[in-house]
DNA sequence: GATGAATGAGGGTTCATTCAT
DNA sequence: CATGAATGAACCCTCATTCAT
């Protein structure tokens, strides 16, 4: 395996595991089982491999997420959506618990707000876009709502998912919004 | 006003502006005003700070909670509920940063980790009891459902508070869950 | 009791146990039953207090040394004096302790040098003048032996008190300096 | 020079000096010439430095311990005995003044405890043997008896071995035991 | 590229001492 | 006399980072 590539999968496990303050450089060299100088050769700072992980986490995801788009029906979009959001979620368990506890520290975080923001923006419209196609009412708030409890259903599945129940749970949602488009389509006729 | 609210205070604000790794105990003696030593006299350590910010944020959520409790109407307590969380996340905002930066972090949560899956459960609890007086079936998925729904919004107007548009999203969940109160209702009879 | 002398006794109990340094002020104020600042109006600091220990436990130990000086008989006067070092360790056992953990180290002690050289040196001359009486040839050799035997014993034996040979190592002795005595006498006839 | 034996050197005269408490770790680096962290390169903590020095030192002791057990005269045995004692302390002055200051110290000796009884007794044990094979009567006590004595010269010796009288010390308890030893052959036939 | 010894600033914590009450 | 809250220097130790090999 490449160099990089396995100091990165290695700093991501213990980041998720243990947290970004409390990983030190050592840990993820002797993990990786490379010296500690080497990592210096791939990545300028220790947050530098952090932003290294986000950039290529992002990168992983969003193609999923293009995968998952190309659904032609407006009323399946939506399930295959969640289900898209929780496989990712589920491939991507250690960079999620990563994101999570980052997200609230601005400090750590700082190079990375704008790329992340550009980034929940883009998904932020592609729900709206969804919803809009799918004739629903009030198309902005409503993917904030959707936004909110795709966030929510995630991290809670995220952090105990063996014991969530995320199949009934995708099945009531997807069910929920099937609901809300077809009363939609009645009211508009 | 007392020393040992005084440290709190400033603990929980340098907290949840940088993380409780990267706040040094320095840091919150100089904001509070106080010498380093002094924080030894209140807190056995860096880490009961935290333990003790987080007992004392709990308990005035509880009783937020309980205030907002006393709804009997239950095609109102939905709404009531959502706005008392808001409410409580305004009020408590430095906490609830921190609260959602840590709750991924295992390690440095260890000790808290038992009062706050009790706690955890406690709400979610009430919201099940909620749904069910509310005669919504499979009320245990829609507890999930709503719980994360309702964390998630938490959490994206936390990060963001005056951007969101946190009252249509409010106005638009009650409205969805009193409808569903209502067809539940009508399929009962 | 006397402030000034419960708190001596109980800091020489706690130096005896865990050293000079590892003991703190505060423990010794805890073990008193008194507040910590007490402490500096009886002594201006924490090495004073070591000071007064000093003086004090010297002062019993010269009184002690003199009761059993009494002795017309420079026969029976080795073993006596070695049966009251003996009794004079047991009973300041702490004391003992806490003075061979210190007297290596030439830091902690300066201020305590001189006294002590002193009161060595009366020891030492003591036993010169023992030794001397019994008619023992070069006494002065004979008494840094016997100091260092003394010092040996009462040093293995405070080590240890439950498991030594106390009263066999003592009759030995006794009567190894008889028999030279009485040997010296010989020979001078 | 290795690294690790200089730090150890220089720990090990700043330990003699001031006491192992009030040497710090700063000081230790400084005096060796390197940074404070790079000590925890060698060694895990200053406790386990602690226990470096008395574990090289023990072992150099035991060196010079067996080189002087070679003698076949039993009537010489003693004096040798005693007088490489007398050169270990000479070659080892800064351990002896660290050892004799610790060992009446339980806290900061806790894990030293156990190797250095079973030194202690495998010094006492070949005593007495020396003593046994000399005829000795009630070799034990005797063996007690001059643990102790060589204990207290070797102390008073290294507090101040520019005047102690230590040839004339050696060559007077030499004598004795050769006597000692004599009048025990009488005694038997 | 790859190593790991070396650096030194900064981390959390303890403690002798002071002083307002 | 007596208290104990308050101080701040110093403690041991960790760590991201550098650099000679």
């Amino acid at each position: 395996m490449e160099r990089r590539a396995q100091i990165l999968e290695h700093a991501l496990a213990l980041f998720a595991k243990h947290g970004f303050d409390r990983t030190s450089v050592r840990m993820i060299a002797q993990h990786a089982g490379v010296a500690q100088g080497l990592l210096y050769n791939y990545f300028a700072s220790k947050h530098e491999l952090l932003e290294a992980i986000f950039l290529q986490s992002m990168q992983d995801v969003n193609e999923s997420f293009a995968r998952a788009d190309a659904c032609p029906d407006p009323l399946e979009r939506i399930e295959r959506l969640l289900r898209a959001v929780i496989a990712i979620v589920q491939q991507n368990r250690a960079f999620w618990k990563l994101s999570y506890s980052l997200r609230m520290q601005p400090d750590a975080f700082e190079e990375l707000r704008g790329p992340i923001q550009t980034w929940v923006a883009t998904i932020q419209q592609t729900l709206e876009g969804y919803l809009r196609s799918a004739a629903i009412p009030d198309p902005a708030t409503e993917a904030a709502i959707l936004f909110a409890l795709i966030d929510g259903v995630a991290q809670h599945y995220v952090m105990n998912p063996d014991q969530y129940p995320i199949e009934a749970v995708i099945q009531t949602i997807a069910a929920r919004y099937r609901q809300l488009s077809t009363s939609a389509d009645r009211t508009m006729t």
